[in-house]
DNA sequence: ACCTGAACACCGTTCAAGT
DNA sequence: ACCTGAACACCGTTCAAGT
């Protein structure tokens, strides 16, 4: 059935259904894509240039899945970059699948500049320097992408005989949860001591 | 000439040439890999289970370019630990076009265990509990990692039109080098506001 | 034990043909 | 304009054969 009368692809379908193909797969191909959304391989080339921005739509997507950030910017800065920090990473927790596929690239697509410009207004309004406030979006972005791709970590062995030899790293291991909440903890901590080393900066 | 008297590979030849060839290329194909050895492909099979053992080789001979972590335990913390996440940097900055096949998974080979063993007993010493050390190693790696990637992200380019609808956006990226060394900036930024909020953890 | 060369299944992409 | 089906170059991996 060539040239359907309402056309079965639009690239904001292609985004979604790749990141549907990468939360089940843990991959994505374009025939396993094409499967998904019931075309043919070559389809997908008269919506998208290539495997390349078919990534970049599946980047957009998770980020309209992680709504707007309809924070207050009255309010104080640090509660408001906190909960953009956790929105942003709780995206990408919600796809573990598709996280080495989307963490490999800051989301530095124009539909992100929304984002961007609201942070922004709110680190000066909080009394950053201009020449500040670039630098700590950068950081803490970097700190989350990396937080990301925690999220799919392998868990850290250490086998019996590792113990004579690294007793220190043992025992910090032993008090460590082993399971989600490992990469939970992480997160969490770097994120309250990057606050804390921001918040040093302000003039007082 | 099959089975030449000296074998042609191993292990850390492997992991050495496929890090060149990453460099070059700035991706990874076995048969580039086998030509930069100067074998067949299949001979590759010999040595490693597959792809994925190749780019955990190329991980270990980022670690060993990276040195020895020869840092004095008697000394403070502080600086020893930055040292540490400068260095683990630096060896991703030697090799731009691997970072995006090699930071997507942290370390955690059996090989990184002497070196966390040591961050760890240097956390110990400073007095930060059992239970603080793994999450702050784990979270200054987070960041590290994604500093990595950062090294290869594309620039943030704000069109004209965007000027007027991100004004604040515009201003911050006007006081911010686009070069290489944003990217450092930021890294620079985010471990010296990481660090600080480690210290703020120590008991008084 | 270590390498080659042929072979296989699979992938990303192109393009002529159909409506 | 939008899809199909055939086709192409390429990739990762296997395996029998050679020393």
């Amino acid at each position: 059935m060539p040239r359907p009368r309402t056309p079965l692809l639009d690239r904001r379908r292609i985004g979604a259904g790749a990141l549907r193909v990468a939360d089940e797969q843990g991959a994505l191909s374009i025939p396993a894509l094409a499967r998904e959304l019931g075309v043919a391989p070559s389809a997908l080339y008269h919506h998208v240039s290539g495997r390349e921005e078919i990534v970049a739509l599946m980047r957009e997507e998770l980020t309209r899945e992680a709504g707007p950030d309809d924070w207050d910017p009255s309010q104080p800065w640090e509660p408001s970059l906190e909960a953009w920090a956790r929105s942003y990473r709780a995206a990408f927790a919600a796809h573990p699948g598709a996280v080495p596929l989307l963490a490999t690239a800051p989301l530095a697509e124009p539909f992100m500049h929304a984002k961007y410009e609201r942070v922004a207004a709110l680190l000066l309004a909080a009394g950053f320097a201009a020449g500040q406030v670039m630098p700590l979006i950068n950081a803490l972005e970097n700190f989350i992408l990396g937080s990301a791709l925690d999220l799919v970590a392998p868990p850290v062995m250490v086998s019996d005989v590792a113990r004579e030899t690294a007793p220190h790293l043992s025992a910090v291991l032993d008090g460590t949860p082993a399971d989600h909440r490992r990469a939970e903890l992480a997160f969490d901590t770097g994120l309250r001591a990057l606050l804390t080393g921001f918040r040093a900066l302000l003039p007082r």
